[in-house]
DNA sequence: CCGGATATTAGACAAAGTCCAGATTGCCGT
DNA sequence: ACGGCAATCTGGACTTTGTCTAATATCCGG
């Protein structure tokens, strides 16, 4: 796989190619994800894009993490009781959640066998699996 | 498996046999979590305990589900980011949850196997493994 | 450069959960 | 029965995450 570098201009033609239209706020919030490859929450993501001085407004953030949800752009991880993390890694991954220190990281999903799940209830489909394996410090 | 009448004076045993104080409160709470047997959340345990006349507070609540947890008596299911689900069945199993209903039951462990995790960082032990299939009604 | 659609904003609001200081309860030994 | 101590419970203030709204700003086609 090719490493691609995630400037700022690249971040529009992904938007694009996602049907999201790339305006200044929306960048930068991509840009925050996506150069860092990390699980970030809402909050750290205001942070970030807020960090000189404030350019950014908190609904703005939240509009823009659920537009870019809906178009697929990045993934909902939901391991803490009181927040929601964001991955913009897309591909089939699970995750390993450090209880203790809140450090969150992926588990890649080739190798990862699930067999044995029973049929599900008529009328449904699979939106998605997750599986969260919770660790702590050993005593 | 001889099914149990979750009576409050079973419930009573119950407690005591995880090192809980069994009082009135304890005793209401662990009732409306076993006799029904189903995922409830702090607001739902308040609002069943709660029915006649206002017996406990908030804050009891909270703390007593706490104490559950810490003694092993429930589990907590986190796949709503709103709100945490208190889980009376502790054995091992995993969760099924309707995405739009938010409905949420249980899928048993015993047939389902997971394998080639990854060997966890050192240092590190499992505290659980949390596997949920997320289903939505069919467009 | 006009007008409508799209995006952004500040700030009020809502809901889940935490915290604290004071009141209650239960229980012990006398 | 009684005083006292520890454990428990309580109302209410508070915090945090996230939502909503009405007003403003930006963008773009003609």
């Amino acid at each position: 796989m090719t490493r691609m570098h995630y400037t700022r201009d690249n971040m529009a033609g992904l938007l694009r190619s996602h049907e999201i239209n790339p305006t200044h706020q929306r960048i930068e919030i991509a840009h925050a994800l996506f150069s860092r490859q990390e699980h970030l929450s809402a909050d750290q993501v205001m942070a970030i894009v807020n960090t000189r001085h404030s350019e950014t407004s908190k609904a703005t953030v939240y509009n823009t993490l659920k537009l870019f949800l809906e178009k697929g752009l990045v993934r909902e991880v939901i391991v803490d009781p009181s927040k929601v993390f964001f991955d913009p890694n897309t591909s089939p991954h699970h995750h390993l959640y450090e209880v203790d220190s809140g450090k969150l990281s992926d588990i890649d999903a080739e190798h990862v066998q699930i067999s044995g799940l029973p049929p599900l209830p008529a009328g449904m489909v699979t939106e998605g699996i997750d599986l969260i394996v919770r660790v702590r410090r050993k005593a």
